[in-house]
DNA sequence: AATTTTATTAGACAGTTGTACATTAAAATA
DNA sequence: TATTTTAATGTACAACTGTCTAATAAAATT
């Protein structure tokens, strides 16, 4: 299968628009191939050709908000309002990055979603953060345990976030993050009194 | 339905066995309603007599082990090896439990796995969490959010643990957890230099 | 522009899903 | 124990899934 040739571009692009339709009435789960494959008015063997189930194609979008993500992260401040020395910019620009895609977030994160799109932004925010997590000379400090506890903290607030509908502000969530990181010790120190 | 008929329980325990059999050879996504009565010798209307998809069947079972983590949770120290005020006791009873049912936990952090799953053991681990966290008196803390920040970050690790086959000991996850929270407030700081 | 390559199609297949309904058998209860 | 209630069965149905094949049409190559 070549990428490159225009009837596969084409194709693609067709599948693409026509999931996107769909998922804004209703959830991929309810979403069925031969559905895809009728709107889209592409034969249902084509589809197989491309894909082995519609979460491949989900997948295929996934990829292409992963970029943003890891674009937003490296590059420059520009629409984000905060200056980079008030509040830790690694968390501000996921914050950001996800409030942009609420939509799409609201799906990865949903009830029916599977896990494997969890982990395709889990493994991105990690990495992410890793970059400045091996900042830290510890030797007692397991590198890959502390990117995943820090990764899946911040998703944790992304999940409360997403649970009522952004209600909270991109400020809000910075704020409360970084109060967050002032009194996990304190919180440890209760337990040695 | 009467749930005390024991027409039922028998059916419900034939179900049961016969899922726990089949998840130790295959995921829960190759495996067929059809296959699950096939086996389990009831009919397949049966099967939707009492559950609407396969998946409701797993989370009754799962129903079960969360009333096992509540039950150490609240439990006494029993079998736990440390003493109670040398390290975090929350985390260490979680662990513990997660451990003690390591093959279920493989499947619900399995890459095919529904985000239901994961949001139901999310959720208990929130909850339990909130008892101890409820006790800071702070204005400015928002408890549900940092409730998700903490939970999440303990299951950041499980999932790091799961994924390296359970290679850490629960000690191990302990100290290393104990250390993260002493290091969070000193990340912090860096960016306020 | 002619030829080769290959993506796409149409159609068929067995197996699964979810639902429906009348029948049967087992449990609850009077 | 006899009667009533209802869980479980057998069967059928339309729709979906995943896979396969030969035919077709569109692109790449010469």
């Amino acid at each position: 299968m070549n990428l490159n040739d225009r009837r596969v571009i084409k194709t693609k692009n067709i599948f693409h628009q026509t999931l996107l339709k769909l998922l804004k009435e209703k959830n991929l789960e309810s979403i069925s191939v031969s559905e895809i494959c009728k709107i889209a008015n592409v034969n249902r063997g084509t589809f197989y050709l491309h894909y082995d189930q519609k979460e491949n194609l989900f997948e295929e979008y996934f990829m292409e908000v992963m970029k943003d993500l890891e674009k937003s992260y490296h590059g420059p401040y520009q629409d984000l309002s905060i200056q980079p020395h008030e509040i830790d910019p690694s968390s501000l620009r996921i914050f950001h990055h996800v409030k942009k895609y609420s939509d799409f977030y609201k799906i990865v994160f949903s009830n029916k979603a599977s896990l494997s799109y969890y982990y395709l932004f889990y493994n991105k925010v990690k990495i992410l953060l890793e970059e400045v997590l091996t900042m830290y000379k510890d030797d007692k400090l397991n590198i890959p345990l502390y990117s995943a506890y820090q990764a899946n903290a911040v998703i944790g607030m992304i999940i409360q976030w997403v649970s009522n509908d952004f209600s909270y502000s991109l400020d809000y969530m910075n704020e409360q993050y970084a109060h967050f990181l002032k009194i996990d010790k304190f919180q440890l120190a209760k337990y040695h009194e």
